[in-house]
DNA sequence: TGCAGAATTGGACACGTGTCCACCACAGGT
DNA sequence: ACCTGTGGTGGACACGTGTCCAATTCTGCA
């Protein structure tokens, strides 16, 4: 984290982070096969060890979307840098990657359907998570600000499920 | 277009593409920046080329939707690997790129709103923004088959969009 | 204490990238 | 026929990447 916030995605390297962290480049590689996987690999930490929201059926079904998204988000939307770098890495064609994207999709998806289950069809559910990871792109390209993509998914979330946003 | 179908993304280099083209390398450096840019200018052209659709009020808003955001994704998901060089290329952090992702955005924008304008409220066309280019990696990630994508977008639209999808 | 197996290391490797610059070819105007 | 300027060219450059391997150091266990 603190090599990506000094260097940039593109100053990124593999070798100055194992020298950051007092190891040889030879080590880190044993460990993560590029920086995508590296990066990648940082995202899914952050997100699986989020602990899981309890279900509040008394809230609306929109909220309860919300939350779910803007949790998985805002882990790394904070910092334009990491939201750039997550984005890019994880759409990287490396097999590592790929294993944990598959990862990765399936925990928003078990999320979303554990906060929702019932209360929305089948389709709200894949259309959160396509707006989801549209607003992450919006974030990383410097399209969209930190600061309006909690109200960007809430509004969508709104229009998608049902209920009054 | 050949090279990117014969090598692949990864395997893609500005100095083959030069090559094929009967170009020094240097020449082709002249016009493109990177690989990322000189891909993201054909998902560009491709785009742009495309003549706009006539608006039918008789058809309902969330068909109209489809019909732009098909006629967006479809420009390149048809072969996955198009589709995932697209849409990496498109995050690069280039000033090309960024130009093009500035301008294929607002093209969108435009065609949505000229679609929609008056059916549907602002954030319904943001979300279908969104929707989009989440949908758009999911196929360059092979998390979509091509087929699927249309069904995808018109449910999603149906969604956001008031209207009977 | 000593040892076997695993982890780490340095260093070289082949390859690809984007940049630079002096030089050349050639079309259009005179 | 001769300039002139624009665009194209070859070739070298510094840099970064991921891979490999033989040598070294660590670690847990007997």
């Amino acid at each position: 984290m603190d090599e990506l916030r000094e260097a940039g995605y593109q100053g990124l390297s593999v070798r100055a982070v194992a020298a950051r962290s007092g190891v040889a480049p030879a080590t880190a590689y044993n460990y993560f096969s590029s920086k995508e996987h590296l990066v990648a690999e940082v995202f899914w930490r952050r997100i699986s060890q989020q602990d899981d929201r309890s279900v509040d059926r008394r809230r609306s079904p929109a909220t309860r979307a919300v939350d779910v998204l803007a949790d998985f988000a805002l882990v790394v939307a904070n910092e334009t840098e990491l939201a750039a770098a997550c984005t890019v890495a994880l759409l990287a064609d490396d097999p590592e990657v790929h294993e944990l994207r598959v990862e990765i999709g399936r925990l928003l998806h078990t999320r979303l359907l554990s906060a929702l289950d019932g209360d929305a069809p089948h389709a709200a559910i894949r259309a959160l998570e396509l707006v989801v990871s549209g607003a992450l792109i919006e974030v990383g390209t410097g399209h969209l600000a930190y600061g309006d993509l909690r109200d960007l998914l809430a509004e969508s979330a709104g229009l998608i499920v049902g209920g009054a946003a």
